[in-house]
DNA sequence: GATTAGCACTCCACGACGCCGACTGCTAAC
DNA sequence: GTTAGCAGTCGGCGTCGTGGAGTGCTAATC
C-alpha cells in the first residue's frame, strides 16, 4: 500500500493517473476542462479543480504559474509507475524488432549490448544505455599469447561469458612464438578456472623462476582485478538525438546540460543502485537519485545476465516526463532477452 | 599559387586573414572599424570597407544583412587554412597531455583511439573522432578456440596490429576443449599469415573432411572479409558537449541537427576521402564535402598507422568557424603519435 | 588613381506596451 | 459534496519605437 493510496480516494487516484498520462503525452500543463473532456468524466471541471488543489497541497502536482494547469511532480510519477507497473509485455512489434536487431549479431557478444541499446532507444525515443556483461568474480577461462616482436607479446584473455581482454606484455628477453605457445599451454593447464586471488596463491611458490611467465601472470592478475573493479564495462549509449527532440530540450541550455549528463561517466554511475537485483526493473524518478544533475531526468534500468556470474545493465534515460509504461516493459523484455543469450553461453554440465 | 593569391593584392590578403582570424575568435561579424583598431592598420576604415566590398564581390565574405560586418565564406576559410598551414607544432602542453592521456593505456591498442579522441576534443573544443586501425588486407596472425559448451565454441581471431575479433561458432556435434585446442594448433600451423582469399585457396582441397574445422574456417574467412570491408572500424566519438558550447549552437534546432550529424554513420563516412593519403592532414571545409548535411561543418582529419597494412583515422569536426591552426597541428601531431604506437607493434625482422 | 572624411541610410537588438485567451480560485447556490 | 458563474491572473505574441552599430556613397584630398 503506497502513500498515495492512503492519502487519496479512488477518484483522486484516477484523476492523478489521468494528469500524469496526459502530461506524458502532451508535455503541456493539464487543465481541469481538458481532463473532463478527454476522459469523459462525470464530474464538472470545478470539482476537478478542487481535487487538483488537494493534489497540489499533497505535493503530487505543481503549477508553472498561478493560473496554469498542473504538471506532475516526482511523487506523481512514482504513483503512476506503481499503478501501471503490472502491465507486462511490450508489443509484438517490439519483440520482433528486438529479435531482428540482435540476431544478426548473435555470434558476437560485444554486439549484443550495442544492438539492444539501439532498439531500446528507438522504442522509447530517449537515450538508451547498455553495457556488456561484467563478472563480479572474474575467472580465467583461457589465455593466449601472440608474438608481436621479439620482446613483446599480446596477451589475450578469455573470461567466463566470453568476455575478452587484451594487453601488450613487454619482456626483458627475446622470445619466440613457439616458446610463447608453450608457455600459454602450461599456464592454461594450471590457471584455467581461477580468479585473481587464486592465481596469486597458485603462482606464489614459483615466482621468480621464469621472468617471462611472471610478467604474463602479473598482467593477467591485473586484468582480472580490473574486470572486477570497474563500475561499468564497455558502455553503449544510443539515441541522444531522439531525446533532444523531446519538447523539454527546446532550449539550447537544457540540451547542452543533457549532453553533459550523458557524457559524464560519474553521474550515470551514481544512479546505479549498488544492490540492483537481477530481473527486476528499477525506476529512478528525478530527485530520487539524490544527484542534483539528474534532477530533471528519470532512469529505467535493469540488470541482465546470470546472477553470481556475469551481469550487464540495460536501461533508458529521459526527462521525468517519459513514457514509463513503454520504458518499463521494453527494458524488462530486453533484459530477459539478453539474459537468455548470456545463459546460452554457459557450459552445460 | 592559389586563386586568392592571384585575385588579391597583399593588403587584401592580410585583410582577409584578419577577418577570418577575428571571426574565428569572436563569432561576431567583423566590422571595418574593428579591424582597423584591433590590428592597428595604417589605413582608414573607409579603405577597409572598399576592400571588403571587393572581397564580397569575389565570394570570400558575405553579410548577414545589408548593414552588417563581414562573415567569412568557405572560400575564405580555405584561403586562411592554406595561408597558415605551415605552422607546424602544437604547444608543448598539448604534446604532454597526449602522452599522459595515452601512455597509461599503452598496453591496450583498443584504448589508443579512445584516449586520442578524448585529448583531441579537449584541445579543439569540438567533436573528435578516432577509429582503431583496420587492415586493408586482413591476415590471420593467430586464432584460438574456447570451449563454451559441448556444441559451441568461441573463436578468437588475432590479426596484424593486434586487432582482435571474436565470434561464437556452433557445431553439429559435441566437442571437447582438448579437441578444440588441437584443432586450433593445426589451423594456426597451416593458416597463420594468410588472408581470406589465401585461406579459401588452402582450405578448398580438404573441405568436407572435418565438419568442425570447416565451420571454424568458414567463420574465420567471414571475419577477415568483414574486417577488410567495413568502412570505419570501431569508432570513438568525444566532445559533443564541447562543440555544443560553441555559439553557433545557441539555438536548439542547430544543436539537434549537430547531434544528428554525429550519430549518423553515413554522413561521417561520406567525408572520408577515399584516397586519403597517410600522414597528410586533410581539411574539408563546409560545402567542400558535397554533403548537404555537412554544409555548416568542417572536418580536419588524418590517417595514421602503417601504410599498406593497418590504418586508422583521427580527426575533428566542428563548425566551419573553428580554430584551424590548432585543429591542424593537433591532428597532425596525434596522427604521428598514434602511428608510432602502431609501428611499435610491428614485428622487427 | 588611391585614400579618406562626412553623412544619410539600413537593420538588428531590445524593451515597453497592450491585447487575447486559457485557466484558476472563490463564492454562493444546489 | 458538487456545480455554475465570475473576477482575476498570467503567459504568449504581435506591435511599436528607439538606440546604436555599421555600411555605402559622394566628394574632397593626397
Amino acid at each position: 500500500m503506497t502513500t498515495a493510496t492512503v492519502q487519496l480516494n479512488e477518484r483522486r487516484q484516477s484523476l492523478l493517473e489521468f494528469i500524469v498520462g496526459d502530461y506524458i503525452q502532451t508535455a503541456v500543463p493539464v487543465a481541469s476542462q481538458q481532463i473532463a473532456k478527454r476522459h469523459r468524466l462525470r464530474v464538472s471541471p470545478a470539482t476537478i479543480r478542487n481535487d487538483m488543489a488537494e493534489l497540489e497541497e499533497l505535493g503530487y502536482i505543481s503549477r508553472p504559474h498561478a493560473s496554469a494547469g498542473g504538471v506532475p511532480a516526482d511523487a506523481a510519477y512514482r504513483f503512476y509507475v506503481e499503478r501501471v507497473a503490472p502491465r507486462p509485455r511490450p508489443s509484438r512489434r517490439f519483440e520482433a524488432r528486438v529479435r531482428s536487431a540482435i540476431e544478426p549479431e548473435a555470434g558476437d557478444p560485444e554486439g549484443w549490448a550495442r544492438g539492444a541499446a539501439a532498439v531500446l532507444s528507438d522504442a522509447v525515443l530517449n537515450v538508451a544505455i547498455a553495457t556488456t556483461p561484467r563478472a563480479s568474480h572474474a575467472r580465467i577461462k583461457q589465455l593466449q599469447l601472440v608474438h608481436l616482436h621479439d620482446r613483446q607479446a599480446l596477451l589475450v584473455l578469455v573470461m567466463q561469458e566470453a568476455r575478452l581482454r587484451q594487453h601488450i606484455v613487454p619482456f626483458g628477453e627475446a622470445i619466440s612464438q613457439d616458446e610463447l605457445t608453450g608457455l600459454a599451454v602450461r599456464l592454461n593447464a594450471t590457471l584455467s578456472g581461477l580468479s585473481a586471488a587464486d592465481v596469486r596463491r597458485v603462482w606464489e611458490p614459483v615466482l621468480g623462476y621464469d621472468a617471462v611467465a611472471d610478467a604474463v601472470v602479473a598482467e593477467l592478475t591485473r586484468l582480472l582485478d580490473e574486470e572486477e573493479r570497474e563500475g561499468l564495462a564497455r558502455r553503449y549509449t544510443e539515441g541522444l538525438g531522439h531525446m533532444l527532440s523531446q519538447p523539454e530540450f527546446q532550449s539550447a541550455a537544457s540540451a547542452r546540460e543533457a549532453v553533459g549528463v550523458i557524457e559524464d561517466d560519474d553521474t550515470l554511475r551514481s544512479v546505479l543502485p549498488e544492490q540492483m537485483s537481477a530481473g527486476a526493473v528499477h525506476v529512478i524518478i528525478g530527485g530520487e537519485s539524490h544527484s542534483q544533475q539528474l534532477r530533471p531526468y528519470s532512469v529505467v534500468i535493469a540488470r541482465y545476465g546470470t546472477p553470481g556470474q556475469a551481469m550487464g545493465v540495460i536501461g533508458t534515460l529521459g526527462p521525468t516526463r517519459m513514457d514509463y509504461v513503454r520504458a518499463i516493459s521494453s527494458v524488462r523484455y530486453l533484459a530477459g532477452f539478453l539474459s537468455g543469450l548470456v545463459a546460452a553461453l554457459e557450459e552445460t554440465p
